[in-house]
DNA sequence: AATTAACCGTACCGAATGGTCGGATACCGA
DNA sequence: TCGGTATCCGACCATTCGGTACGGTTAATT
């Protein structure tokens, strides 16, 4: 037919007020009111291009974690000679990320709506959930060329995020000040992780359920780095 | 003077009244007349007791979480004779606690509160710091006992709580499933943590800011356990 | 029994919110 | 140029909430 068309542009815009308005204030306290004046707009518009809060809200929650989320996986190479460096500067930029404060509004929204809507879940699925099964990939795949001990991946994975996000992640979403320094703290984290899944670990770590009875031993095994 | 007065028991119905509306639908959405009525009682005799819905809050944060997790931190034992049995003891109780319906919709409510009000950054210091300067007592001790490997307590107790919690408080926040199971990921946890820190490394593992050049290397141990 | 404060119930206030609607206007394709 | 739609603006609705006010009732103390 003819006439005018809603943009793509618009929608775009919208999405990035919302962001700012989310992360300025949160889920709960952002109004459409608010939304539609920092936009210079109207209210009547924001319901043209989304039919409730909580949809546009999803679509900038999407759009702000997705895609920039994604390129730090691309950091984790399996082609990488040293495997430590790799994961320090891994690291660095999943550690800078999750802080950020977009994202980390993102997240207080995400866990405050953890009570029942099942947006929690979801988002947890979309954000962490990938980040894990990437990154336990990744550890797999090292664990088959040697240069980490074999045992389960997925358990590593889980290990490793937990060693690197330990006195930020948590601070950051009270809104208190962590007591560590991020540059100190990364190398520091990943030393610990490499000293418990490096090579040279032979035996399982995680007893499967069968045998809870495991005898632990540990190898000797040399590593060295310089920066 | 004379007549009825004020009594300390009210004052904990209504706490533990509020305790259960802010773990039942989190704080934003739990209406001082909700409380009043599952009480039992009058939306002004709230208003009694406690000046603000807010001031509410704070005593029923208080009161949920500060007994329990102090009790906790006493399973912290320097006496102990086998580490690795106390360390899982305190994690299993640890994880176990904060995992709670309770303390997982206090802890939602800090974090969603985290945006501006002191609140969070209080609520902060009040429950994870704290436990975390006790282990770090707790560690340092170790460490002077030749139990652990001598390096920063404050660190090694931030990886410590990150290895427990890692898999299960990020997941439970968000209200999904955690992927693993509890009772083989505690002892998995506090063996990653040994392996790191246990004794049998001689070195620092905390550079200071000053070297950051810091040569690495790894010494043989030898630990076995039987449960 | 008299006194007095705690308590209940309810109504109420003011503010804010998500969401809708209608009319005026700017914009674009044909 | 013209038709039609996106957009704007403001009003509006229904609801909710924190908080207050008030009259009537209950219970403890003297």
């Amino acid at each position: 037919m003819h006439v005018r068309v809603k943009t793509e542009d618009r929608r775009q815009a919208i999405i990035e007020t919302a962001i700012e308005v989310f992360r300025d204030v949160g889920f709960e306290r952002a109004s459409m009111t608010t939304i539609s004046r920092r936009l210079g707009g109207s209210k009547g518009t924001l319901y043209g291009y989304f039919r409730s809060k909580a949809e546009l809200f999803e679509a900038a929650m999407k759009a702000a974690v997705e895609t920039p989320g994604d390129r730090i996986m691309e950091l984790l190479d399996p082609e990488a000679d040293d495997l430590r460096s790799c994961l320090e500067r891994f690291a660095k930029a999943y550690l800078g990320f999750i802080l950020e404060k977009n994202v980390l509004a993102i997240t207080r929204t995400a866990v405050a709506e953890g009570f029942d809507s099942s947006l929690g879940p979801h988002l947890f699925e979309q954000g962490p959930q990938r980040a894990l099964a990437t990154l336990a990939k990744f550890f797999a795949e090292q664990m088959e060329r040697g240069r980490l001990c074999k045992s389960s991946a997925v358990v590593a994975s889980i290990h490793f995020k937990g060693l690197i996000e330990a006195g930020f992640l948590e601070e950051a979403l009270y809104g208190a000040k962590s007591q560590v320094d991020r540059r100190q703290a990364i190398p520091s984290a990943v030393d610990i992780f490499l000293r418990a899944y490096g090579p040279g670990t032979q035996e399982q770590l995680i007893a499967e359920p069968a045998s809870s009875k495991t005898e632990r031993r540990q190898v000797p095994a040399d590593r060295s780095r310089e920066r």
